[in-house]
DNA sequence: ACAACTTACGGGGGCCGTAACAATT
DNA sequence: AATTGTTACGGCCCCCGTAAGTTGT
């Protein structure tokens, strides 16, 4: 099981083609082959059929360990550098896009303002790709947002030695167009909204899983998927009647089109956590100013 | 970041020894050697001070990721022979000590009646013995003892595809000397406690560091380890005045020398959980009969 | 001086590339 | 027939063992 030999089937299940993953890592596919006929030696199993290339059962079960397993251990060699060696001279931040990150922006710009010579640098990315990204130790910190019972850490994705601290919470509210028959109400449980449908949008909202998870429901049901990680575009498809979206009370504020109406209480939180792999130079002042 | 190179690091860290380690791993201790040599030449940094031999801090941080690491490493390959492959004839359980050990015991007898020709196995480890047993595929299913708030899931030390359904829950007590100055009272609330004394006995109590975790506050202070999975020396322990345990109400009783005194709600309570990675064949009966 | 880790060096096995082969469309 | 994955083979590099060298106690 060399990570080596996983990262290459990784690539061959995910180009179903073991000569396109051969150029994409720069081997021959005769080479790419050999590792895979290794591979499933060392296992015992047959992990993908071929023409067309696509993963068995086993096949499958391994690609869903080989992304947490090659994180990890990115993450482990991200610490250790971190661990020794003197504390850079730049600051790489992360951030979902319904962290605070205004409150962020305004954080590192006085840190810039303090210490001139760092460079810093701001990244807006899905959920997974902050937290994956300051595990890998390509971002020395992340704001990263979550939907969770009040007093519950954010469950994030678990690369070993991050720590996260709370930075803010906000109510959560329930987005549906300005006509919906439930706009006009004051609060809403929860519950009485897994028959809804909703817009499955993972970056820009709070993903679905995430919901039935809090909820300890099933239902939520969606027929409306965005990929992307616009507000705005989010709003207009709300607006538009694709379905509900759970979201911090405040985003829909300014928007005649749109309703938020609060969850009523025991409810959820949305809150968004600062995450980061051991706190130096630039990236410590950085979070102290993020501390209420 | 070899695996098994990460494996040779843990073994001569251990070992606080290259020859020792090389003898244990079956190489010569110049093996070894280069092994090591090739490993923070990779990483770029020294992972360990010679003469004596002792893990720098990058070398501790590597250490704190190696064990997850290999552990997923393992739980994979267990997990695509689970997926390929007839279920076995056999069943392997595992226990910790506080687990509802009984009711397993008869689950297994159960499931040997109807079914004779399995061979049935049943092993008592520390918490985290059976998890990573699990994990490994060593064991076929695993009953877990811990402490959490109630409708909280038990915290695992992560290894990926495991699934975990709660088969039992039981108020938990501080257990104290007979004699002591609390032992008279009806309850007791878990924040009066963090300025005791306790007995640290990862395996046959409740581990201090959940404790701390499910208190939400620091103290909890020991003086006093144990660290085998005796219940019987426990209780006789905290008879003696060793400290205090924190331990599922039912276990003191018929025992003269020791009182137990329930925790005041909202307390945290005593869950265990089943543990296992894809139930089929003899594991599936087992756990049906595990459900209430 | 001794115990223990490192370095030098040689052999063997594994890994990749070239090229011929096989199988599927 | 063309495309794509497999097998055969040869060279190179990596890894381990032997043995000499170095270092700290």
């Amino acid at each position: 099981m060399d990570p080596h030999l996983i990262r290459t089937f990784v690539t061959v299940a995910r180009c179903a083609s073991f000569s396109t993953a051969a150029e994409e890592l720069g081997y021959t596919q005769s080479a790419v082959s050999q590792q895979i006929a290794a591979l499933e030696a060392d296992l015992g199993v047959p992990l993908l059929r071929r023409r067309p290339v696509t993963p068995t059962d086993a096949g499958r079960r391994l690609l869903e360990h080989a992304a947490p397993i090659l994180l990890r251990l990115d993450a482990a060699r991200a610490d250790i550098r971190r661990a020794s060696g003197a504390p850079p001279a730049h600051l790489r931040a992360g951030a979902s896009p319904l962290a605070d990150s205004g409150r962020l922006a305004e954080a590192l710009v006085r840190v810039r303002r303090s210490m001139p010579r760092v460079s810093v640098a701001l990244s807006v990315l899905g959920r997974e790709g902050v937290v994956t990204g300051v595990a890998r130790g390509e971002l020395d910190l992340g704001l990263v947002d979550g939907v969770t019972a009040p007093s519950d850490p954010l469950r994030l994705s678990d690369a070993g030695a991050l720590t996260s601290t709370v930075v803010g919470e906000s109510p959560l509210a329930a987005v549906l167009p300005a006509g919906h028959p439930l706009a006009g109400r004051a609060t809403l449980r929860l519950d009485d909204l897994a028959d809804a449908w909703w817009i499955d949008a993972p970056d820009a909202a709070t993903p679905l899983a995430q919901l039935r998870a809090v909820a300890r429901a099933d239902g939520f049901r969606s027929g409306f998927g965005y990929d992307g990680a616009e507000l705005s575009v989010l709003l207009a498809l709300v607006a538009a009647g694709a379905g509900l979206a759970l979201l911090p009370e405040s985003v829909a504020r300014d928007r005649p089109d749109v309703a938020a109406v609060r969850l009523a209480a025991p409810a959820p939180v949305h809150r968004t956590e600062l995450v980061h792999g051991g706190l130096t130079g630039p990236a410590a002042a950085c979070a102290r100013l993020l501390q209420p």
